[in-house]
Formats: C-alpha cells, sequence, structure tokens
DNA sequence: GCAGATTCTTGACACGTTTCAGTCTGGTGG
DNA sequence: CCACCAGACTGAAACGTGTCAAGAATCTGC
C-alpha cells in the first residue's frame, strides 16, 4: 500500500537506480533530476523501508539493551549514557526490560538476535546463561553491564561494589560509630554479598563491633521498615549507632520507620545507603549515599560495542571498573554537630581497565 | 555469513519451501523431515532474519512508544502497562525518550515509520506537531497518550486532571482548610493549568480565600524547595495552611524545605502532591496525592492500537478518559491530632517554629 | 493393480532496497 | 572528424524469507 522507490521512480520520470542515488549519494545525481525525484517523494508521502535496506545491508543500525527493571533509576540513568553514544553513531536503541525473568529475557534476546542488532547490552538475569553463551557463539557482541564477567568471551562494565562498601563503613567508622549494622538482602544478589563484603574489610583494621546483620527478602521500601522495625525493637544498649543499607530504598524505609519509632536520624543513628538515587537527596533527612557512575557506565558499555563492532575478530575483550563516590550528607552527620552539609564538587569517576 | 534458510535447507537434503515449512507451520511436514531440519538448524546456529520476513510480510510485529521520559516514573508504569498488552500479541514494543526535545522527536518518528512499526503511541513535546499529523495521513494507526486529541483522526487516552486538581483541594477544605496555595508551573503544560482549575473549581463553591498561586519554573525538586522558601517567608497570617502541588516532586521539595525553615508538616501546613508516586508514600511524612491509574493507561493505549490495526478503516477513534483517585495519607491529617506519636522527641530540625 | 484421494515436497516468484557494470549524451583535444 | 572522457542515468542482480500452485509419493477402497 505505501509508495515504494518503483513509484517514486516512474512518478518522477527516472529509474530506480536514481532516486536510490537521490536518497543515498545526492552528490552524483543532476541538480534538476534531483529536485524532480524530491518533489516526487514528498507528492507521495514515499517513507523509505527500513526492512530492506536492512535485508540488502545485512546488517541493521541498531543496538539491544537488555536490563532488569525499566523503572529502576539506576537503569534508566545507564540508558540514558548507552543512548547518548548510539545517537552519535547513528543508531537506534532497543530497550528491553526483563523483569528479572529468565523466560522473558531469553524472548527478548531471540527477537534481537532475528532483529540482526549489531550488538548487546545486558545486564543479565542470571549471569551464565546458556543463551547468552550460545548468542556469543553466533558471533553477536556482547558486553555486560554491572556484572564482572566470569568467562573471557566478552566483555565487561561494573562499579567495584567492594570497594563502595568499605567506603561506607570507613565513612561510618570515621565518624566515631564502633556499633554498626548491615542491613540488605538477598545474598544471593552478588550486589549484597560485595557491598557487605566491603563493609567486613571496613571494619577489620578498627578496634568496632562485629557487624550486625539483618537480612532483608528484597531491595525495597518495605523490606526496610522492617528491618528498621526489628533495629529499633533492639535494647538501646544493643542498638547500633550507625546503618550501612545496600540500597536507597532500603535506606529511606529504614529512615522512615527509625522516625516513626522515635528515634532521630542522624542524632540517635546515622544511616548510609548506596546508589544516591534522585530522591535520596530529596529525603526530608539528606541520605548519605554511595555514587556511582551511571550515566558513565552505559556509554562506557555502548562506546565497548562499537569497539568490538568496527575491529571485528581483531577485538580483544575489556573489563572495565569503575570506582563509587561517597556522597556526605545529613543522615551521618556528627553527632555532635548535626549540621554539617558537604555535597561539594565531585571528583571524576576513576576506571581501571583490565585487559584480558 | 550467518546461516540462512538456505544453507539449513542444503543440510538437511531439503528444500527452501520445506525449512520456511517447519518453521511456520509445523504440522504439514512429516515427523521425520521435520526432525532432520530442525537438527539442522540447531547444528548451524541458525536464526530467523526478521528483516526479510518483514520484508516479504510488509508490516512488523511492533509498536512505538513515544515518552517524554524514560526516567519518569509515570511513564514507566504507562510501558509496563503497554508491554504487557503487546506480550500478549506476540508484539514488540519499541520505546523512544524525546527529552521533551522536538527535534528527538522527529527523528524518532522517522525511525519507527521507516520500521514500519504497526503503530505508534505517544505523549507528544507538542500536541499539534505537523510531523505527527503527516504521520497520520500517510495511514500510520497513531494513540495520543496522556493528552486529549485536539482533533479527530486519531484515538487519545488520558486522565482528568481537572477533576483531580477538584479532588485534591476539596479535601483540603473539608478538612478545615481555608488558606490555600497552588504551587506548579509552567503554566504552558496542559497538566498544569488543567489541576489549577480544578483547584479552582472546588474553591468555587466553598467559603475559603481565593486560591494563592505560586508558579514554578518546573516539575522538579528543586522548584519545590524554591516555593517553600517563598512560602515560609510569608507573614504568618497570610501563610496559607495548605498546600495543592501540581506534581509529587513539587510536593517533596515543598515537605524538605518547609521543614528546613521550621514548619511541621501536616500540623503547620498540609501538603498534597500529584502522580502518587514511590517515594511518595515513602517519604518521611508519607504523602496525600491523587493517583491515575498509569498502567491501565498504557494497556488501553495499546488496545485502542490493536483494535485499530485490525479493524483498519472501518476503525472509529476513541477517546477515553480516566478519574484519578486521591489517596490520603500522614501530609494532610487533621490539624488537632498531628501525631501519635506518644513520648517520642521531636525532630531536631523542626525545634523552633517561626512566629510573627 | 488401478483410479482417485491424501499427504508431503518442490521451485519459482515477490517483497523494496542497494550496488554496480554498463549505456548514453555532449563536450574536448588532437 | 575521430577518439576519448566525464557526467548522468539505467537495468538487473542480490539480500532471506513466505506463499502457492503444481508435482511427487504414498495410501485407500474396490
Amino acid at each position: 500500500m505505501p509508495a515504494g522507490i518503483k513509484d517514486v521512480a516512474s512518478a518522477a520520470g527516472v529509474s530506480v537506480g536514481t532516486v536510490s542515488n537521490v536518497l543515498n549519494r545526492p552528490e552524483v545525481v543532476a541538480p534538476a533530476t534531483r529536485e524532480r525525484v524530491q518533489a516526487a517523494i514528498g507528492r507521495l508521502g514515499f517513507v523509505r523501508n527500513e526492512s530492506a535496506r536492512q535485508l540488502r545491508a545485512g546488517r541493521s543500525r541498531s543496538i539491544g539493551l537488555v536490563v532488569l527493571d525499566v523503572a529502576n533509576p539506576f537503569f534508566t540513568d545507564v540508558a540514558h549514557g548507552v543512548e547518548q553514544v548510539a545517537d552519535g553513531n547513528a543508531t537506534m536503541v532497543v530497550l528491553c526490560n526483563t523483569g528479572e525473568s529468565p523466560d522473558r529475557e531469553r524472548r527478548h534476546l531471540e527477537m534481537l538476535e532475528q532483529l540482526r542488532v549489531l550488538g548487546v547490552l545486558i545486564t543479565p538475569v542470571d549471569a551464565k546463561s546458556p543463551v547468552i553463551e550460545a548468542m556469543i557463539g553466533r558471533g553477536m557482541p556482547v558486553v555486560l553491564v554491572d556484572r564482572r564477567s566470569v568467562r573471557r568471551n566478552r566483555c565487561s562494565v561494573a562499579v567495584d561494589d567492594v570497594l563502595g562498601g568499605r567506603l561506607a563503613v570507613q565513612h561510618l567508622v570515621e565518624r566515631g560509630h564502633r556499633r554498626i549494622a548491615f542491613v540488605g538482602g538477598p545474598f544471593s544478589l552478588p550486589q549484597v554479598g560485595d557491598r557487605h563484603a566491603g563493609a567486613l574489610d571496613a571494619l577489620a583494621g578498627s578496634d568496632a563491633e562485629d557487624l550486625l546483620v539483618v537480612e532483608t527478602a528484597s531491595l525495597t521500601l518495605p523490606s526496610g521498615r522492617q528491618a528498621a522495625a526489628d533495629i529499633a525493637a533492639l535494647p538501646a544498649g544493643r542498638r547500633p549507632t550507625a546503618v550501612f543499607c545496600a540500597n536507597d530504598l532500603l535506606a529511606l524505609g529504614v529512615m522512615q520507620e527509625l522516625t516513626r519509632s522515635g528515634l532521630r536520624v542522624p542524632r540517635d543513628i546515622a544511616v548510609v545507603g548506596y546508589d544516591d538515587i534522585e530522591y535520596a537527596a530529596g529525603a526530608v533527612v539528606p541520605l548519605t549515599s554511595v555514587r556511582q557512575p551511571r550515566e558513565l557506565l552505559g556509554r562506557t558499555a555502548a562506546d565497548l560495542i562499537f569497539e568490538e563492532v568496527e575491529q571485528g575478530s581483531g577485538h580483544r575483550h575489556r573489563h572495565v571498573v569503575f570506582e563509587p563516590e561517597l556522597v556526605v550528607r545529613e543522615s551521618s552527620a556528627l553527632r555532635r554537630r548535626p549540621r554539617a552539609r558537604s555535597d561539594g564538587p565531585r571528583p571524576a569517576a576513576a576506571a581501571t581497565a583490565v585487559a584480558s
């Protein structure tokens, strides 16, 4: 039904080859002809058929981005970074949401492969998925996002979560806290495990008590409230004076429930979160949090994909690890002087690359 | 480079037609042959070429969803609803982000049209964009999302923002407030204008004072803080006892700054937001807000697109308007019983009330 | 064992585009 | 006047798939 290049050609009284040239290499066709063709295009409302172009070219002009949850600010920021790079390469981003379902992940990957995308950026539900493995085997460039690659046959970009956990707890120790709790779970998530490990690291060299671990079922607000209720129920002598939460949603839930229980943040209990989501700074007591270079993560992942696409088989896979950064706000202010706000300029994120 | 249907055919010792049948109508091919072909497919790692299929079929199996901001929870929920319906129709959703830039919108729409998507769901940057008009003229089904259609040549789904504004302010009036402020802007956004109009409606039949309008530059946290600073600076006698904000981000900013200024929510000033984003319930003082049926909005928009695709030219455009719903929480609690916080200490930041 | 029915397979064409080897035209230098 | 050239345009092939009419093989009933 819609007009094709052929209709344009006959309307303008030229051959299809000439129309194609007007579209792709306008400089090789005489100005008069060019105008005639362009007029016909406008008159007929001609729109190029991308499928035919791709079929002919053998590959598409798009990349796939597969994330666990589009509603998560972490991933929307990553997506934004990816988009910037894709834009610069005249490439479309096909954003897919798995909702942590392996089945949806599989279906999306199949679709992307059928679309012949140039490459796939993915935060996999399960890092050792055979579906991804098979796709790589068929020659599809893949970059792991926010996961460190277990295998050597792909690139990856990630943030050092162990370091992040260490930064958070070091900060609390420096502020004088000796009884510190870790709130997070489930421990099957690599992030939770790593941040917890970092917290232990930080305590190892100090004179603080052992880390009190409050395991949660998920990384959500309600889980945070539940954990805070448990903490508030402890006798004052055994109650921690500071809490490090595995993400900001937990921390917000913790703060809410602590306040409801009559405990003041940071005066009675200091709180540190992780992710530095937009609402962390906007909480009634602005939240100290560990910030990850999210857009940079996305940009780097996209850069790696385009690098691999260009270099082809000569490509050597790289594993980029970024360093997170602690953003200190009121929720961990000194217990003596509750109002010391340092939201100052931040150093550029540092990256260490490991080639394989 | 990748294996095609032809390679599979020769590997399995059959014709291409048979391979195609195995893929699309397995029941018409003999079990033995079918297995032989499937084995060849597995062995060669054959993946269908979606471009070729689309070219042949004349249309794709995907729809476009164009939103103003993927990071906005409103749109991620809408997208989730769209996805559900698309899933049921074996259709992909191509999610595009305009960031409110007309230029990016134009580029995305061109790309979607070239991809021959079945239809486009869009919250346009500018409701009367000629680009969209032209696209509709070429026969592309379009559904306006969160906008009421000015013209009759397309479907639309929206939420009644005037009603939402009325609900919010009616609630405040019923709670006994007589001096009420509206915080929002810019007024060029239809949402802001409609919610403001609803607020005026609600006041019209009451004995309350005129609405105090605090116009903001945007619908963000910092704008909310700024507005709250202006409000807090008013002499107590002229200061509103309740604030209705055009969205939740503004409301969170307002609450934060009011608290910082020593005014308590809801005891000194009640606050009502709009959107009921996840963090509205999670604020330290849970926010009363107007909830929109976001997923339903997305599902309905997708339903309309598929309806139009099926019915073709026999389709009659429809305009669906949903009703929002007020979710009452603590931020607008009655002024007599501020908070059942038995003997708990008061928040540090609210130690002194500003009197005049 | 045969006509006819049924089941299975084949092969060519079409989809809309890009590419490329040619053809045609008019002009230039010898 | 001829040979040559550059510039402008043409026409057909190819990309990988789905469809469909027609052919081949097998089965059914007698």
